[in-house]
Formats: C-alpha cells, sequence, structure tokens
DNA sequence: CCAGACGTTGTT
DNA sequence: GTCTGG
DNA sequence: CCAGACGTTGTT
DNA sequence: GTCTGG
C-alpha cells in the first residue's frame, strides 16, 4: 500500500528532473505527505503544469467528502471495475509526484517498523493516480479537487516490508498515462517497478506522526538495508 | 422494483 | 452514476 | 499510513 | 473494533 511518501527536493529541481511545467509557487519541501494532505500532482500532459490535489478520493457522487480517507489508494486489479475508481480510470488520470514513500512491516509484537524506499539513482518520480472533482449540491463553494495512487503487487526489494507497493511510473513512460486512452495498454503499465531500482532503509518511527515533517523521517536509523 | 453501498489493508 | 442484494 | 476519538445532556 | 482526520 501507500499511505506516507516524500517530495523533498526543489521545485526547480523537480521541474528539471522530470521536464515540467509551471510549478506551484508556494513549494515545500515534504518528508511526510499524509492523506488527507496536498500533494503535488500533472493532470494536462499539454501544460505539463502541476497543481496542489487532495490525497484520498471523493467521487463526484459522493454524498460525503468523508469517504476519501479510505479511498487513498485503487487496487490496479480492480480500478477498472469499482465503482468508485472506474470512471475516473477512463477520464482522469493524473501523475502524483514523489521522491520517496514509506511502508510498515507488522512486527510479531506491538507497533511496527517503518521503511523508506527511494530510486536508487536518487531521482523523483510519479506515482500512477487517478483525480475527481466534487462539490456539494448546495455550497459551490465547498469545492474538492482530490486524488488516489494506485497500487500492486510488491516487488523483492518490497515484499519483505510489505505486500503492496504503490505503482511508479519510470520517467521514459509517465506520459503515456495521461495520453492513452485504451484500457489494455493503460492496464498494462501499473506494474511493479523492477526491484533493483529502488533503495531501501529502515527509518525512525517519528514517521508515525504526521506532525513530524522533517529530513530525520527519511534518514536510516541504522547503517542496515531492508 | 427500491435501498444502500460504492475502498484498501491486514487480521482472523 | 452504477451495481448488488433483497 | 498512524493517532485519536468514539456520546448525551445541559450549562457556561 | 471502527471511523475520521492529518
Amino acid at each position: 500500500m501507500c499511505g506516507r511518501f516524500s517530495m523533498a527536493i526543489d521545485s526547480d529541481d523537480l521541474q528539471t528532473a522530470l521536464a515540467l511545467g509551471q510549478m506551484p509557487d508556494d513549494w515545500k519541501r515534504r518528508y511526510n505527505i499524509a492523506p488527507s494532505q496536498p500533494v503535488a500532482a500533472v493532470r494536462d500532459p499539454e501544460t505539463k503544469r502541476v497543481e496542489w490535489l487532495q490525497w484520498g478520493l471523493v467521487p463526484f457522487w459522493a454524498k460525503d467528502p468523508a469517504i476519501g480517507s479510505r479511498l487513498i489508494n485503487a487496487r490496479s486489479e480492480s480500478v477498472f471495475e469499482k465503482p468508485s475508481f472506474k470512471y475516473a480510470f477512463r477520464k482522469r488520470r493524473c501523475l502524483i509526484l514523489a521522491d520517496g514513500f514509506y511502508e510498515w512491516q507488522k512486527t510479531s509484537g506491538k507497533g511496527s517498523r517503518p521503511f523508506y524506499f527511494s530510486m536508487r539513482s536518487g531521482e523523483p518520480f510519479a506515482f500512477a493516480g487517478l483525480w475527481e472533482f466534487w462539490q456539494p449540491k448546495d455550497q459551490p463553494g465547498e469545492a474538492l479537487t482530490t486524488c488516489t495512487i494506485i497500487t500492486t503487487a510488491a516487488n523483492e526489494s518490497v515484499a519483505p516490508v510489505h505486500e503492496r507497493m504503490p505503482v511508479i511510473l519510470r520517467k521514459e513512460t509517465m506520459w503515456d498515462w495521461l495520453n492513452e486512452s485504451g484500457e489494455t495498454a493503460l492496464l498494462s503499465m501499473l506494474q511493479p517497478i523492477p526491484a533493483d531500482w529502488l533503495r531501501a532503509w529502515e527509518v525512525s518511527r517519528a514517521v508515525n506522526d504526521v506532525r513530524q515533517d522533517g529530513p530525520e523521517c527519511a534518514e536510516p536509523v541504522s547503517n542496515s538495508p531492508a
């Protein structure tokens, strides 16, 4: 699954690395992005403009936007058929920008151990995402633009920690996620990234607390890789 | 037909 | 909006 | 994902 | 135990 991630590089560096368009003017390095918070995303492959979307998909038909807190991920295996995701999968795909993500390993005792995963190259990347626009019947001011991250089976790097991982799109193919329209082609992109593209290490439980958002969240707790 | 749900993860 | 269960 | 709340009545 | 908010 993917319930926390980081986007800790500068706006200019990100823009250059992924050849993005206009960046938000209120950029901030983030080491601990949690559901319900703004995430940097691209919806338009022409402008490649980066904008903030709220993490946690609220389908356009939702009566209660609180449903978003449970729709932070969408399974790649069923995203084309689930009522909550099927419309967005056809019409509203997005790239969610990141430079690392966290997974928690269940322990036999209490608590769990967080691990940090990033590209071996150190480069930023894009998760395959979906977005929705929602507004209540009576109060147009309360409109939300929300998103969710698609997950897939864990590769060999992530599997020791957790069974699921986010779909990471490579630089070379990320724009296809927005440009393609055929279901088969789209679904074929939702594969686990090769294991050796990732690096991993255990981090402190500081990341558990959403108020902690500094570099310490992503720093190795020891020098032992996962 | 209407009413009610619509999700993932993990755990049992 | 659409699907499932009753 | 984790952490923290989870309720009503009545009073301030 | 489950739901909501961050």
